[in-house]
Parts: structure tokens; C-alpha cells; sequence
DNA sequence: GTCAGTGCAAATACTTTGCATGATA
DNA sequence: TATCATGCAAAGTATTTGCACTGAC
């Protein structure tokens, strides 16, 4: 799925929600649509301050990203290390995360078995599950290949 | 294991660190073991303050939950809702949880296969899992049974 | 007696909100 | 033109911290 397609699609949203696009969401979506990585809201704010184009102040970022929530175009990630990033979601399969307690980085992860487990778990408990969140922490491939380097896994290890 | 056990369990941990056993200390472990359920910092000052006994102020109940996580006495738990909960470990094996975006209610589970699956997930990015947390959102049975009486289930569903 | 712990109030960090102004459909 | 959106600054909310005093060991 190409961006203007999907930018389509946030019209249309808005349209059906009685809200109007802004060059200020316009620049917030295309944002987030470019990037492939997880942003936090300041860290949209500061891209978009330091790129060329219309003022969008924080408050309005806020705003802005709990719209595109609420639409199902990006979705929140709690990291766990205390902070909350987003992420895109058309055209992306559902997925899971495993964050790296060392520098941060998110890889992601799919594992249908693991949700159809999850399923199984809910139906037992007369639950129905509208979403699930599952995050594994630890250290990432590089980082641990960095540490083993320097004789400091072990150290890193214990100190988490 | 009784609370005295893990009350010794408590003290030699302080010991370990150089830390002192205090009045307010006391306090704040004991009722997290005494009760069993999930709460907030909030509603643990709001318990202490409630009963008899020393006061402890609510710098005092965030920096002693501090101290019982890092002891691994206790774990927090993000809600997805906002808001982190903590519940106390000794004694209760590993689970994951479900929480009902109705009531709030947290339901516990466990799953020996999805840990299995987890850690192949892990092992295949060459990742070294620390912990993971998993989470099911949705609404719990009781809320369910009640909003299908009321016949409002279907756009309780369409709110979420 | 020494060092750590406590309460308090101030500080911090993050997010939301009221309101006057400006822009979209 | 009727809403709705924006920016700003103020107000919340949740948590942390500096400091003088108190208490545990």
C-alpha cells in the first residue's frame, strides 16, 4: 500500500468524523507514514520543527496523534523503560516487540501459535479479547555481541 | 510461605544493601503482602494513611515500592489503561494478564507453551531475553455476562 | 555517633485544557 | 459563515528531589 492511498484513507476518516485536514495533520501523517521507526511524541515534534513546512506545536501533535489512534493508523507501544512510542499500522502485519534494555532499539516479531494460545487462554476464562500486548525485554543481538566483545555481559546482565 | 518467612527475606535483602529497617518500611511491605490485590501507588498511601500506625508519606511509599522492586518482592504491572499497578511476587508463580477495559478488573493466567514459544522467538533474533510482560485486553466475564443481559454488549464492543 | 531515612515543599516531566485567533469545508 | 483547529500559556497529574531533621543500628 502506496502513502497516497492511505492518505486517502485519513481523509476519508476525517471526513466521516467530522473533522478537517490541516496542513498541520497533514504533516503529522505523512511523518509518520515516512518514518520506519517507532517515534515518541517529541521526537515528532522535533523532526517536524526542524523540517521545512507549516508550524505544528506540541499541542497539537498530542492532538494529533490520539487522532490517528482513534483511526487505527498508528498504534501506542509502551516500551516499558517509561516511555510511550507510536508506530504505523497500514500496510504492517500485527506483530509483538522485543526491546532492548541496552540502547532502546525495538525489533519486532510474529508468532501466529503464540496468538492462537492467547486466544485459547481467554476463551477459558469467558474473556473476550479485544487486543493483546506482548513485549519481551533483554538485550538485542548487537548489543550482546558488543558486550561479549568487551567481557561485560555477564556485568550487564546481573546489573539489569 | 507465610508472611513472617518473607518478612526475614525482607530484612536480610536490606541488610544486603545497607539499607535500614524503618517503621514506614514495615508498613508499606506488610500491606503488600497482606492483600492481594493489584495497587497503585496511590492507593497504597491511601491505605496507610487509612490505618493505624506511623505516618508515611507518599515520597516514602514511592521510594520503598522502589526498593521492593529492585528487591524482587514485588513487580509492576502497566494496565494499559494509564496506569501502573504493582502486585508482590513471593509465592505466586509466574503469570501473565488479562484486564477488563470495563471494570479495571485484573484476571491472571498462565501459559507454559507461550513462555516456550517466547524464548524460541527470542533465541531466533539471537536476542537474550531478561523478562517479557503479556497482556490481554478486553472485558472480563462478569462485565461481559452483565452487558449481555442489558443487551449492550455489541456496542460496548464498538466503543473499545 | 554515624549514616541512612523521612516529611515537606519545591522542582521536574509529561500531558491536557481554556481561550482568543485563524482556517477549512 | 459555521465549525473546527491551532498556538500559547496555564493548569493538571504523576513522580522525583533537595534539604533539614529524625531515627536505626
Amino acid at each position: 500500500m502506496n502513502e497516497p492511498v492511505i492518505e486517502e484513507r485519513f481523509e476519508e476518516f476525517l471526513k466521516g468524523e467530522n473533522l478537517k485536514m490541516t496542513p498541520q495533520r497533514r504533516r503529522v501523517f505523512e511523518k509518520a507514514f515516512d518514518v520506519h521507526e517507532h517515534f515518541s511524541v517529541e521526537r515528532m515534534y522535533e523532526w517536524l520543527k526542524a523540517e521545512e513546512g507549516p508550524d505544528v506545536s506540541r499541542a497539537t501533535v498530542y492532538r494529533t496523534l490520539e487522532v490517528l489512534e482513534r483511526g487505527g493508523f498508528i498504534e501506542a507501544v509502551e516500551t516499558g523503560r517509561g516511555e510511550v512510542v507510536y508506530e504505523h499500522i497500514l500496510g504492517h502485519e500485527h506483530h509483538d516487540h522485543m526491546v532492548c534494555r541496552v540502547c532502546g532499539t525495538i525489533a519486532e516479531f510474529q508468532d501466529e501459535e503464540i496468538e492462537a494460545l492467547q486466544r485459547k487462554n481467554a476463551e477459558k476464562l469467558g474473556f473476550i479479547m479485544t487486543g493483546h500486548m506482548l513485549r519481551l525485554s533483554g538485550i538485542c543481538g548487537d548489543c550482546a555481541k558488543k558486550l561479549r566483545a568487551e567481557g561485560t555481559l555477564d556485568a550487564t546482565l546481573e546489573s539489569l
